[in-house]
RNA sequence: GCCUCAUUAGCUCAGUUGGUUAGAGCGACGGACUGUUAAUCCGCAGGUCCCAGGUUCGAGUCCUGGAUGGGGCGCCA
């Protein structure tokens, strides 16, 4: 029987085979430290020269990193290791023996560990990431699952820009051009009207060349539709949702997110009751014109900006202090090279800090500004979020800058029953949706708005033709929902194989 | 599409007002050391200073254009 490295903990005391890779090694005279992980986990493995004979122990002392091996050993319990037990090996077979490995163990820059992204992936964070990945797909299953909805897959390949604004990828369909999907939100909709309750899964596109630290070209989106919901029902699952999906992971990620330094506290927050404003009560406390707990974004902002030079100086003064330190000399070679390292750090916080620092008053500014009427941009939603702990929903939107299908507020026309909601900490929009419009007049009148053509919509004009009823639903990105869950700086690093403006390969 | 910052060894970065033969650490390689946790110590090798022009007696450094990348705006999940 294979055995894992999750699994040693149960393994106290007996002899196991391993199978997996060099992740690391150490070593002394007669004894080799070797950090092995095979995919469960990481263990150290001790190899005695003693133990082993001397052509063997030479052979595994020229071992390259990722070299991999099957080796069987002791379980030896050892609280100085990560997993609490090590091996102690009796026999080591090479499977391949394998020399300079790209990735090393340091700090790397961002461009070369997306070009090695096929070996970044074995690296700790990026295996930490991938496997919270999975449980947040796994979570969002067994929510929607639990729930009754019946999961769909809705097509890729599609005839028409669902929404007419998004630059859309298009390809050749036997001589015709077709778009890849966008959404499949048209589609859930005739099937939520087939099933009652349904969900999307799948990849979407969009070619915008954007490049910020939201964006990707392709990205997953999960799209529930409710028959008989309105607005409100829509925001109570939002709310249940990401609550049950974060909640979930927090409780079976634990390691993980230990491994990426993520503070769950801000993530057990979504607890406590989701914050909900309409569009005017949120442009009010982005334009400075309303106090959450006693402050407006303009005073929190500009605190912001202060803490934010304060930090960079504490940073400069810690690495002069460094730098004065070794400069004096006497100083051993180990902390002289961990304060190097220390000292690169800095610097490359110190560059974050400072485009902080330059978008700040750029974000101040914009907020103060604000057009009421307008779509908020990503800045206004790091303003609005900054103001709270738990995720903000936002809904009753001006109608001219919302969807053709979003229902209008009969007691106010003037507002679309769109609802987007925003992540805490800067991360912003997550999820989109809204309450879809029943009136097939209107409906008929906001494809013409947007200069849509009719006929590609002739089918979607159906579902209003027969048996129309109240119905609503939302995405959600989940490389957005994983970026702030791992608390990353970007979404690049949460799906195996970015694809974005200017990345194609690996 | 616009704005902004960057590009020097395999990797992460120094490089002074423009001045001789461009540096460090890590990694790799060779050696030492029997419990290491980014091991440590000694040694050794490693360069198209992103590209193309220009200014200058002289350019890694200054100017112009371009490429690539980071970030922001717009757009969006």
């Amino acid at each position: 029987m294979k055995t894992y490295i999750k699994d040693l903990s149960t393994q106290q005391d007996s002899v196991v085979t391993l199978q997996g890779w060099v992740q690391n090694k150490r070593e002394s005279k007669g004894l080799i430290f070797l950090i092995l992980r095979d995919g469960s986990g990481f263990c150290q493995c001790i190899v005695d020269l003693g133990n082993i004979g001397e052509e063997k122990f030479a052979s595994i002392s020229a071992l390259g990193q990722e070299s991999s091996i099957t080796l069987t050993g002791k379980v030896v319990a050892d609280t100085r290791q990560i997993g609490g037990f090590e091996i102690h090996v009796d026999s080591v077979d090479i499977i391949q023996n394998c020399t300079d490995y790209p990735i090393a163990n340091k700090e790397h820059g961002i461009e070369f560990l997306m070009d090695q992204r096929h070996l970044w992936l074995r690296s700790k964070r990026q295996w930490a990431i991938m496997r919270v990945r999975n449980q947040v797909i796994f979570a969002i299953h067994r929510f929607f699952q639990k729930e009754g909805f019946i999961q769909m897959d809705a097509p890729i390949f599609t005839g028409n820009a669902a929404e007419g604004t998004t630059d859309l990828f298009e390809t050749d369909f036997y001589g015709q051009p077709a778009y890849l999907s966008q959404s499949g939100q048209l589609y859930g909709e005739a099937m939520a009207m087939a099933m009652g309750k349904i969900y999307t899964f799948g990849p979407t596109f969009r070619s915008e060349k954007s490049k910020t630290r939201r964006h990707l070209s392709e990205f997953w989106m999960i799209e529930p539709e409710m028959a008989f919901h309105d607005i409100f029902d829509n925001m109570d699952c939002i709310e249940d949702f990401v609550r049950f999906v974060v909640s979930e992971t927090v409780a079976n990620c634990k390691m993980e997110l230990e491994l990426l330094e993520r503070d769950t506290a801000s993530l057990e927050k979504t607890a406590n009751p989701f914050v909900r404003l309409t569009y005017d009560a949120a442009v009010a406390i982005i334009k400075g014109e309303e106090k959450v707990e006693g402050k407006t974004t303009i005073e929190v902002l500009e605190a912001d900006l202060i803490e934010t030079k304060s930090q960079i100086e504490g940073l400069k003064k810690d690495i002069a202090e460094r730098e004065a330190l070794i400069a004096a000399g006497g100083m051993k070679k180990g902390k002289v090279n961990f304060n190097l390292n220390t000292i690169d750090k800095n610097k490359n916080q110190i560059k974050q800090l400072e485009e902080d620092e330059r978008n700040i008053p750029q974000w101040l500014e914009s907020a103060k500004n604000f057009t009421y009427g307008e779509d908020f941009g990503g800045s206004d939603e790091t303003v609005l979020t900054r103001m709270f702990d738990v995720p903000v929903m936002v809904y009753d939107w001006p109608h001219e800058i919302k969807a053709f299908y979003l229902k209008r507020n009969p007691e106010n026309p003037k507002f679309a029953r769109g609802v987007d909601m925003l992540a805490p900490e800067g991360y912003g929009e997550v999820v989109g949706g809204g309450e879809r419009e029943t009136n097939e007049e209107l409906l008929i009148e906001k494809i013409n708005e947007h200069k849509l053509p009719m006929d590609v919509f002739e089918w979607y004009l159906d579902l209003r033709r027969f048996g129309s009823v109240p119905h609503a639903g939302f995405g959600l990105g989940l490389e957005r929902l994983l970026a702030w869950i791992c608390k990353l700086p970007h979404v690049r690093e949460t799906i195996p194989f970015p694809r974005m403006y200017g990345r194609l390969k690996p």
